[in-house]
RNA sequence: GCCGGGAUAGCUCAGACGGCAGAGCAGCUCACUCGUAAUGAGCAGGUCCGGGGUUCGAGUCCCCGUCCCGGCUCCA
């Protein structure tokens, strides 16, 4: 029949209907269940409503809720409810976007007479919600011309920007604009600019939360007004929202700033100031072991250890770029010597970088010295902005395992791919496993060099990324002022992405210092430099091991790996034995004594509040047979009767394997 | 930097209206000497973030600052 279409379903089945089906009645020709479950359709890849007539052969797939696709449609259907739920609230708001994202939803509002959302006004919002899920409201599509759309929107001046950016070319000819009407009793209809698709009712929509209410820049411009964005999340059921939440727990369990003080890793000291932590003996012990294994893998690798003072005159900076390009980012100068005219202008490094090259250009170096890489663990501080500072994660002052590799351009690639491989094994050591890369091009507004350059540079960087079989995203003018990087991102236990390792190619201060190599030509030739971090931070990635781990750090890394609890006081002089021993062997030990507290409280203590590793338990049994009670961290029942030798071998084959 | 919220004992928090600053845990002391996730009793612990102001009187109200939290913007 020539009014007929051919669907071609996902299992590459097809079927035949007539021309103007919609996509909900082939979901009842194909079964009630998907009927009922279906919340839009894809068709030939694009999103569409249920009620969208089909007039083409195309491949239809019916999107349900529990799909990524299905979810995004829930959370930005729910974003329509809030939106409607605010504008009834609350007369005169005026609502700007509402995207589904990651999780959940939000929608941008601006209230009447600069008033702001309470948390009360949530509770209140989300009763709303409730009720216009339950008035089963339609949602209904419309398409207008421009001019028209325009016009219903003429009290919401935020939706008559978004009408009037609509280029021309991208709505195909007509300009014309969809809307979303929510058809309703007693009131006139909510209508939202969108493009769609949406549920068929807001009765599909229903395991939803709101979250949170926060600022927001008004198309991302921290020069534009202030909206006030409040965010929800919403999912397929019930069971998958208690889920979700579940998952927001478990990730505020691990939050580091949370375990950073229960464990007496580390503090801010509200008289240090913003950005600047302090480590305790713990933190630090965690820290020290962090950066000696770090030491002991580079000077296997070919570094040299180098170090440089935390303050310089200005003009080094001046002739890095870093004061015409990072200034922003660096603390003010100080002037010092002020007794003959204006003194002398010194800053704090923000990095380490001219440093490392008025290392390498001390003397003429040949083409035999090279690769040279010149390694530091370097304090430097950033001047970030006050509301930017997040616990270890974003801070003032930091130290990096910061490198400056010199080499040749034609080693370059080479020296890349070595690195890779280097960095990928260094983080792995440490139980991160889990990699993508990003390779972050020229930045739009601020950069030196030419694009030629930037895209030799580039090239060689995303070269070696695709060798390494890893996925490799783009992050399109993320890259420092003098030169593309590679980002290492690892995913953590609970599947978190966190930037650790970066590593930078940089033709441009090479130049800027007018750097040289005697090659084996007898010629003068300009190095290459790659700036790499591996931690990224040692403060930074201090927290994302704290994280990964919940607190509960592996035997090699842990502060403390084993507490010996005597059962009574006779048991002391076996326990002081023990401990002695473990010690002599390089152990990190702490004694929790008898007269401290019941044996149940020190276990508890030990094991459930300090993390530690391994608690050895000693009793009457023990001192007779040269034993001790095991009672290892992720474990309900301890080992009894373990011989002292045994355990040993144990816990140092642990430390060994850095397990 | 911007918007909103906050800061009370080491920690978690309570303190309508402005009227003698509290609890639990932690700490210390004593008793208990106990075999693997909270023994009992007692004691001590405070610049109520700092500085100004209003008031007979301020933890509480107002202003300024510091620091923290959730976002935005920015980023290792």
């Amino acid at each position: 029949m020539a009014d007929d279409i051919t669907v071609t379903l996902p299992d590459d089945s097809t079927r035949s209907y007539p021309k103007g089906t919609t996509p909900a009645e082939v979901a009842v020709s194909i079964g009630r269940r998907l009927a009922k479950d279906a919340l839009v359709a894809s068709v030939d890849g694009e999103l569409v409503d249920l009620d969208h007539p089909l007039d083409h052969d195309a491949r239809v797939a019916i999107v349900t809720p529990a799909s990524p696709d299905g979810r995004e449609v829930l959370r930005h259907s729910s974003a329509h409810v809030l939106a409607q739920a605010v504008t009834d609230l609350f007369p005169g708001a005026r609502y700007a976007i509402g995207p589904a994202i990651d999780g959940g939803f939000y929608y941008d509002f601006e209230l009447p007479d600069d008033a702001h959302f309470t948390d009360d006004d949530l509770e209140r919002i989300e009763g709303r919600m409730r009720e216009i899920i339950a008035e089963d409201q339609p949602f209904v599509r419309e398409e207008v011309a421009r001019d028209e759309g325009l016009e219903r929107f003429a009290d919401q001046p935020y939706k008559r920007e978004i009408i009037a950016r609509v280029d021309d070319s991208e709505v195909g000819g007509g300009a014309v604009i969809s809307l979303y009407r929510n058809p309703r009793a007693g009131r006139a209809d909510f209508v939202d600019l969108c493009r769609g698709p949406h549920v068929s009712s807001t009765s599909r929509l229903g395991a939803f939360q709101l979250m949170r209410v926060a600022g927001a820049y008004w198309r991302a411009d921290e020069h534009g007004p202030m909206l006030q964005r409040i965010y929800g999340t919403a999912w397929e059921s019930p069971a998958a929202l208690a889920e979700h939440l579940h998952r927001l727990e478990e990730a505020e369990r691990r939050d580091h700033r949370r375990l950073g003080a229960e464990l007496d890793l580390f503090s801010f000291p509200e008289e240090v100031g913003s950005g600047l932590a302090v480590f305790h003996p713990k933190g630090g012990m965690v820290r020290t072991i962090m950066e000696d294994y770090s030491r002991r893998r580079h000077e296997a690798a070919g570094y040299s250890f180098v170090t440089s003072p935390h303050i310089t005159k200005a003009h080094l900076f001046e002739t890095s770029g870093h004061l015409e390009w990072f200034a922003d980012s660096m603390f003010p100068p100080m002037l010092v010597d002020e007794g003959s005219g204006e003194g002398t202008a010194y800053y704090l490094k923000p990095m380490n970088c001219p440093f490392h090259i008025l290392i390498y250009r001390s003397r003429t170096r040949s083409y035999r010295e090279l690769p040279m890489r010149l390694f530091e663990f370097g304090t430097v501080y950033r001047y970030e902005r006050s509301g930017v500072v997040h616990g270890l994660t974003r801070v003032r002052g930091m130290t990096q395992d910061d490198a400056h590799i010199f080499t040749t351009r034609e080693n370059m690639t080479a020296e890349l791919r070595s690195l890779l491989v280097f960095v990928l094994e260094l983080l792995g050591d440490f139980g991160l496993n889990d990699f993508y890369l990003e390779l972050s091009t020229k930045p739009s507004d601020k950069a030196v060099g030419t694009d030629e350059a930037w895209d030799e540079a580039t090239e060689a960087l995303r070269s070696v990324a695709m060798d390494m079989n890893l996925e490799l995203v783009l992050d399109e003018g993320g890259g420092a002022f003098y030169g593309p990087k590679i980002s290492v991102q690892a995913r953590d236990a609970i599947g978190r992405a966190w930037q650790v390792s970066t590593i930078q190619l940089d033709f441009q201060l090479p130049a800027r210092f007018d750097l040289h190599y005697v090659g084996a030509d007898n010629e003068r030739h300009r190095p290459v430099m790659i700036h790499r971090a591996l931690f990224g931070s040692i403060e930074r990635f201090f927290a994302i091991l704290l994280e990964h781990y919940a607190g509960a750090f592996p035997t090699w890394l842990a502060p403390v790996q084993v507490s010996v609890l005597p059962v009574a006081d006779r048991h002391h002089p076996y326990a002081d034995r023990l401990v002695e021993r473990l010690r002599a062997d390089g152990f990190r030990v702490e004694l929790l004594g008898a007269h401290e507290d019941t044996i149940k409280k020190r276990v508890r203590r030990a094991k459930h509040q300090e993390l530690v590793p391994y608690v050895l338990v000693v009793g009457d049994r023990d001192v007779e047979s040269e034993t001790v009670g095991v009672n290892a961290r992720g474990t309900d029942d301890p080992d009894y009767d373990v011989p002292v030798e045994t355990f040993v071998a144990r816990l140092a084959a642990e430390v060994a394997e850095r397990r």
